[in-house]
DNA sequence: CCAAAAGTGTTTTTTCTACACCCATGA
DNA sequence: TCATGGGTGTAGAAAAAACACTTTTGG
């Protein structure tokens, strides 16, 4: 009735190639699951946390320096999730640029998660719960966060940082209206440089960047803040 | 490289008693830590997930049918976090409703989270690092969910309401405000009773309630939301 | 000059804050 | 009738969506 345990963490690690949200997993060779696609990750080190082993773990699979942002899910403790053995995940979020192109192990491959199917076919054990979470928290961090550094080169146009939000979010997202939130926001700004417009011509595009490439909460909206000049401690930041 | 671990699960339970945030302790009588401040919680069992843990660990501290909400904060996995052996923590947010005074032991107390101070002064572990996650969860889900429900009576003057929001939330917030808002929201439903006035007089508050006593989100707001008639596949609900 | 792509101007809608004012009760 | 708390009405401000229109390029 408290048997010692093993500890794992596994990472979702996105990014949006070809215009499509992808996750990156393996193919395990042996059983249990062999066949079954598996998200990188490995067992917890006696030395280190689950932050810093997620990082070491990845290590082995892409350049880290191309991960531009991790955060932890939660866990996942289903006593049957991992047959034989009790084995406990700590599952976390991971972003890659979309103008990344990381080379991976011959095992592994960027998967495609799909609009209405399931978000990685033929998932090794509960690995698919933990793409589903990671998709949603990326979504709804997008929208009051900016996570989209993350996602995005670092000079994009604004019709190209639309086409990430669209991919990500899964639906239509206006260039106009994206472009004033986000610099109302004082989240964008444009590096003064254009793009040359494409074969079929066309206004050539203004680039920008992000002014912060760390998370960041850019909508304290959420109503019920605090009256105008008042005292309040500040809240959120450590949403999640 | 990779022994075996501990896992434990705790809960922060919170709950505002006489207009002020508190949390729910108890104080260590052995080494390591004894005289210390503990957060309620136990080592996870061999065929029980986290959630189902945290519920009977509870269980043997409060009346689990007070508790009217527990959700997961996190992993609190530093190596040395506990003296001598590798001991993992899943740390989950426990709400109580305010008019609910539960029984519990002897050595179990409720602490007042002061403003400015340490969240738990005298805290075991890293226990107060959970508390604080705590509060700062509470505080954002307030802002943007239904969240209250949890913290609230069944039924409650608007009034009292705002009092909770401001222990809550540490800042001032308005009744008016406070009503129309949860209102235009469907959060809030008047049960058409009134409340008798106090002893110096005043009009009869109505009696409200929360129209769900589940966790919705209720602020899809944070931008970038689907166009009007659009597809759109129904984000956050599963911010965390 | 025309099509394509980018960007700006302007209106409308939604949602909240602020504040004045009216309502119901006990002493 | 007056002090006390409760509630509504309404004006203002902020932010975002929607859409028309202008700008800049390549053929």
């Amino acid at each position: 009735m408290a048997s010692p345990t093993e500890h794992e963490v596994l990472a979702a690690v996105l990014q949006i190639r070809g215009g499509t949200l992808q996750v990156l997993a393996w193919q395990r060779a042996l059983p249990p699951d062999s066949g079954r696609w598996a998200l990188p990750g490995g067992l917890l080190g006696d030395d280190e946390d689950v932050e810093q082993s997620v990082r070491r773990q990845l290590a082995e699979k892409v350049d880290l320096r191309e991960v531009t942002h991790v955060e932890q899910l939660g866990v996942f403790s289903r006593p049957d999730r991992v047959p034989g053995v009790r084995r406990i995940a700590t599952a976390f979020l991971g972003l890659v640029p979309s103008d990344a192109d990381p080379a991976v192990p011959p095992d592994t491959h960027w998967h495609v998660l799909a609009a209405p199917a399931p978000v990685l076919a033929n998932a090794a054990f509960d690995h698919a719960d933990i793409v589903a979470a990671a998709r949603d928290r990326l979504r709804a961090k997008l929208s009051y966060t900016n996570l989209g550094f993350a996602l995005a080169p670092r000079e994009f146009t604004i019709s190209a940082l639309r086409d990430l939000y669209v991919a990500a979010l899964g639906h239509p997202v206006s260039a106009t209206n994206l472009q004033r939130v986000l610099t109302r926001r004082a989240v964008l700004e444009p590096t003064g440089a254009v793009a040359p417009p494409g074969p079929a011509g066309g206004r050539p595009a203004a680039l920008f960047r992000f002014t912060d490439r760390t998370l960041r909460v850019t909508d304290a909206s959420a109503v019920l803040r605090a009256p105008s000049g008042s005292p309040g401690e500040g809240t959120r930041g450590a949403v999640p």
